[in-house]
RNA sequence: GGGCCGGUAGAUUAGCGGCAGAUCACCUGCCUUGCACGCAGGGAGUCGUGGGUUCAAAUCCCACCCGGUCCA
């Protein structure tokens, strides 16, 4: 902190007749119009006191209240905003939207870009869940969903709205004169406010107990532990508005004030049976008070409950479980609904990733209290309940139904797999014997196979083999992967392209003015042998997955190569051959390889013309996820939650096809920011995020917007076609489409024709007649195989006789072996193998002449003997010059076949050895 | 973005350099006459794909494809 208590020292506090106090029990500072007050007003100092008793002068529904809030700013003199997505796909910082000024940041607040209204109010859906585990268990004081109700002004040393003193105003006004909560009941707390690298002193709104409201004035940025002046200074407040419902309800919990009906018939779905009233009441109270909330602190805060309505603990827990959940069941409902409505695809990574936690969680809480109904279910109750207030939940109320199922079953296709995993691990040797799951264990299946320590136990004890957790299991999970984390070394950035450049003004971007320009005339301003700046450029530069162009610049004669343009601080920077003698004040063309150009610009509009087509086929929750332009072929990846069919591959550029053949115009325009996302929404962040408050807008009307800074055709038409080649998952969630357009897509097709006219060749089919001929060479195949396999047996059968009969007698071993003709190696081993079998006592050794292979056996009787067939075969083919071995029953090697002229010489050698060992045996 | 695990018969999977096996399901027969019955026999396989190492690869190495999972 680095004010002092002057900072909090309003005159609207002195002239109200407020005192400045010290807690007495936290030792906070806070503001008050009660002369006798001691305490700060807030949990843990003072338990809820709002319960069954609302200071307000009437109920207010969260609708009512929400728009109570918002129309007494609006009277004020404040804009009122349209909710911002809970995903936060404007920032690369954060998933989701955590805070009414999160949904300015960082574009508004660093002072780039400016407010879209000044000043605004505005309810923003928040969704924060790192404290997922207490949600349901603090009465309602935790939730992962929340609408931040806000007043945001931005005071610039040009514009001044207002600071702390009107802040205060009207928070006071609207507490005490709008909702009827008396003033000596509303406390103001000094405290210090650090976020998301910005701090600054704040009051926090106290009533009864409970915090409604925090008001922050964002004034510095913090850099290490240097706080600097903001450029801006921002009233940065927050009223939670579930708070002040519940408030303004008095409920037992804050989810019958919330939830209202909702509440009802979740309860009923689940047949959870409500304890008393005067027991939620009472736990809800005294869960106010836990000042951290950690399971020691909720066993005592039961604890003292169950004194307290002269019950026991255990009989209080079993009462409140059912009710925990289900309201937990409530709020998590309700935030994965917002998720996937906002577009979010549950998957591996990122956003989705979290999507996919709640429907785990959610899943375990359902199994938890019995509740039998499909996921989507609940979520469509959501849906219809909240849809008056976010009538757009409602517009893609199919794919939230679908996707949550689906990720459901996926859920239980993984438990299902991990439990006969854990049911094969436990039956191992070791592990059965040991009777305990070794830690490593534990540990793999949680990380590799994504089962919960809990789960593993669950199957495993009853098989008698037990499992220990040890408390810190999620610190040595974390532990392994920092270890991992290690080894990643941080790239060497690539600033040496910049270095030494000087600070000129901003290169003129005449490739955006005149995108049809080939060549023009420009002055440089610098030159070093392998960079060149100039005045303006018709080069584009590197960006937004688009790749620079190529080309020349020239001078009476003298020309070089441009081999890419990079942006840089404004200016474009053109890398050239080194060695080149232009300085700066000469005069060159600039000449663009125009087929390249042409070629990048195809692919770019194909790009957003894709998009358009996927969003179509597949669904509003498709976003773009990354994409790469190059001349001759091109990607997309885009969000969706399962793998993309090859019909829906094939609509999606059926249509697209379309959309160039109507030869749509493709209209660029730069627009103020606010204007544009007024205008066409947040699906102009396709590309990711954009800075600026200008932004450029490619428009296909009709079909799609998006911020872009690439260059385009003019219209569709002149795409001429688009080729889609390929996909792939490349994350769970999202899908590659790798594509072609022009001239590439043509020689693409060709280069098919041509494969298949040789495949036609080849198999000597025509085209028509191909998927039949396929399935009928590969049936074939493996008919030939099995004919082969039983023609093997059938000579097997034939020759072993009098091979046998051949045979000499070398001690207790019979001795087959024979050099056969026509055969190969694969031949020789049912042939030994049926020697082996009509003669136990039998060692074969037999060689083809064909290729010199050697396969020897020994039969039940010969190993009782004392034979080895794996040491013979490496005895025997190194006589040979060859090589091979084997275990004691199967040998096998490989030997030149001139040699096996020697064959009766070797096997003479090698009966000896047979007789020694038998021998020494 | 980083890490880990897996891909073998229709399903579940064993084997982890040396003759591809088991269980369920399937087919045939017998026994029983029917509700996961018993017995005998049988069909079933591009060991994910492509390279490499090796006398020899389902097995080892490399690349790719497909699926699962954890972390940020």
């Amino acid at each position: 902190m680095i004010v002092g208590p002057e900072a909090y020292r309003l005159q609207f506090f002195i002239d109200n007749g407020f005192q400045r106090k010290e807690c007495k029990s936290c030792r906070r500072h806070f503001w008050t119009l009660d002369p006798d007050r001691e305490l700060c007003g807030d949990s843990p100092c003072v338990p809820f006191s709002f319960l069954n008793d609302p200071p307000t002068k009437r109920k207010f529904t969260i609708k009512e209240m929400r728009e109570e809030f918002l129309s007494f700013f609006e009277k004020r003199g404040h804009h009122r905003v349209r909710r911002y997505p809970v995903v936060a796909r404007w920032r690369d910082d954060i998933f989701l939207t955590i805070a009414s000024i999160a949904c300015f940041q960082p574009h508004v607040t660093s002072g780039e870009v400016p407010p879209p209204f000044n000043p605004l109010t505005i309810s923003q859906p928040c969704i924060r869940l790192n404290d997922l585990d207490n949600v349901g268990k603090t009465g309602g004081r935790h939730l992962s969903i929340f609408e931040m109700m806000a007043h945001h002004a931005f005071n610039s040393s040009q514009r001044q709205i207002y600071w702390k003193e009107e802040t205060v105003k009207y928070h006071h006004e609207l507490l005490t004169k709008d909702l009827g909560v008396p003033g000596k009941e509303v406390t103001y707390i000094e405290h210090w406010w650090e976020g998301g690298g910005d701090a600054g002193p704040d009051l926090e709104g106290i009533v009864r107990g409970m915090e409604v409201s925090t008001l922050v004035f964002m004034q510095y940025s913090k850099v290490g532990n240097d706080y600097k002046e903001l450029p801006l200074k921002i009233v940065d407040t927050g009223y939670g508005l579930e708070r002040f419902t519940w408030l303004s309800q008095g409920t037992p919990t804050a989810f019958q004030a919330v939830y209202g009906s909702l509440f009802d018939k979740f309860t009923d779905l689940a047949k959870v049976q409500l304890p008393d009233p005067k027991v939620l009441s009472a736990m809800t109270k005294y869960a106010g008070i836990m000042n951290v909330v950690d399971e020691g602190s909720l066993k005592a805060a039961r604890k003292h409950v169950a004194d307290l309505l002269g019950t026991d603990a255990s009989t209080l827990e079993r009462q409140l479980e059912p009710i925990e959940t289900i309201t937990a069941i409530l709020d998590h409902t309700k935030t994965l609904t917002f998720m996937l409505s906002d577009g979010i695809v549950p998957s591996n990574v990122q956003a989705g990733y979290l999507a996919r936690l709640l429907v785990r969680r959610l899943r375990r809480m359902m199994d938890g209290i019995g509740m039998k109904v499909p996921l989507s279910e609940l979520l469509l109750m959501q849906i219809s309940y909240w849809k008056d207030q976010f009538p757009e939940l409602t517009d893609n109320m199919d794919y939230v139904a679908k996707v949550a199922d689906l990720e459901v079953n996926r859920y239980l296709k993984t438990l299902e797999q991990g439990r006969s995993l854990v049911l094969r691990l436990v039956r191992e040797e070791g592990i059965a014997k040991a009777g305990i799951l070794p830690l490593e264990k534990l540990i793999e299946l949680y990380d590799s196979n994504g089962l919960p320590p809990e789960i593993v136990k669950e199957v495993s004890e009853p098989q008698g083999v037990k499992v220990e957790i040890p408390d810190t299991f999620d610190t040595i999970v974390a532990d392994r992967h920092s270890n991992a984390n290690k080894a990643v070394e941080a790239q060497p950035g690539e600033s040496r392209m910049f270095e030494g450049l000087p600070s000129l003004p901003p290169t003129g971007l005449t490739y955006y003015t005149m995108p049809k320009l080939q060549k023009m005339v420009a002055g440089v301003l610098y030159a070093d042998g392998k960079r060149i700046i100039l005045d303006k450029t018709i080069f584009y530069p590197e960006g937004g997955g688009q790749m620079s162009d190529t080309g020349r610049l020239v001078k009476e004669g003298a020309e070089t190569k441009v081999f890419q343009a990079q942006k840089h601080k404004g200016m474009v920077i053109h890398f050239v051959e080194s060695g080149t003698k232009f300085k700066a004040g000469d005069s060159v063309e600039c000449d663009v390889d125009w087929q390249r150009r042409m070629s990048l610009a195809r692919h770019h509009s194909s790009t957003h013309i894709l998009l358009g087509a996927a969003r179509r086929v597949l669904g509003g929750h498709v976003w773009q996820m990354g994409a790469q332009k190059s001349p001759d072929r091109s990607r997309i990846d885009i969000s969706h939650y399962e793998k993309v069919t090859a019909s829906q591959l094939r609509e999606i550029e059926f249509i697209a096809n379309r959309v160039v053949s109507e030869n749509r115009p493709i209209n660029t325009a730069f627009m103020e920011r606010n204007t544009a996302e007024q205008k066409y929404g947040f699906g102009l962040y396709q590309g990711g995020v954009i800075y600026g408050s200008e932004i450029r807008i490619v428009e296909i009307p009709g079909w799609d917007a998006e911020a872009c800074g690439g260059i385009h055709c003019a219209t569709t038409g002149e795409i001429g076609i688009i080729k889609i080649i390929k996909s792939e998952r490349i994350q769970d969630g999202v899908e590659r489409i790798e594509f072609v357009s022009g001239e590439p897509a043509l020689k693409y097709i060709q280069n098919q024709e041509s494969m298949i006219q040789e495949v036609s060749r080849t198999i000597n089919t025509p085209v028509e007649r191909f998927e039949k001929a396929a399935s009928k060479l590969v049936e074939d195949l493996a008919a030939s195989k099995k004919e082969a396999e039983r023609l093997r047996r059938l000579i097997a059968n034939e020759v072993s006789p009098s091979l046998i009969a051949s045979g000499e007698k070398v001690g207790a071993i019979k001795l087959v072996s024979s050099v056969l003709e026509g055969v190969t190696g694969a031949d020789l081993l049912p042939i030994a193998s049926r020697i082996v079998d009509l003669n136990p006592s039998a060692v074969a050794i037999l060689a083809s002449k064909a290729d010199g292979s050697v396969v020897i056996l020994a039969g039940a009787e010969a190993l009782k003997a004392g034979a080895d067939a794996g040491r013979l075969a490496g005895e025997f083919t190194l006589l040979l010059n060859g090589r091979g071995g084997g275990r004691s029953d199967v040998g096998q090697g490989r030997v030149p076949p001139a040699e096996l002229e020697k064959f009766a010489v070797a096997l003479s050698k090698v009966k000896a050895s047979l007789h020694e060992k038998k021998r020494t045996v």
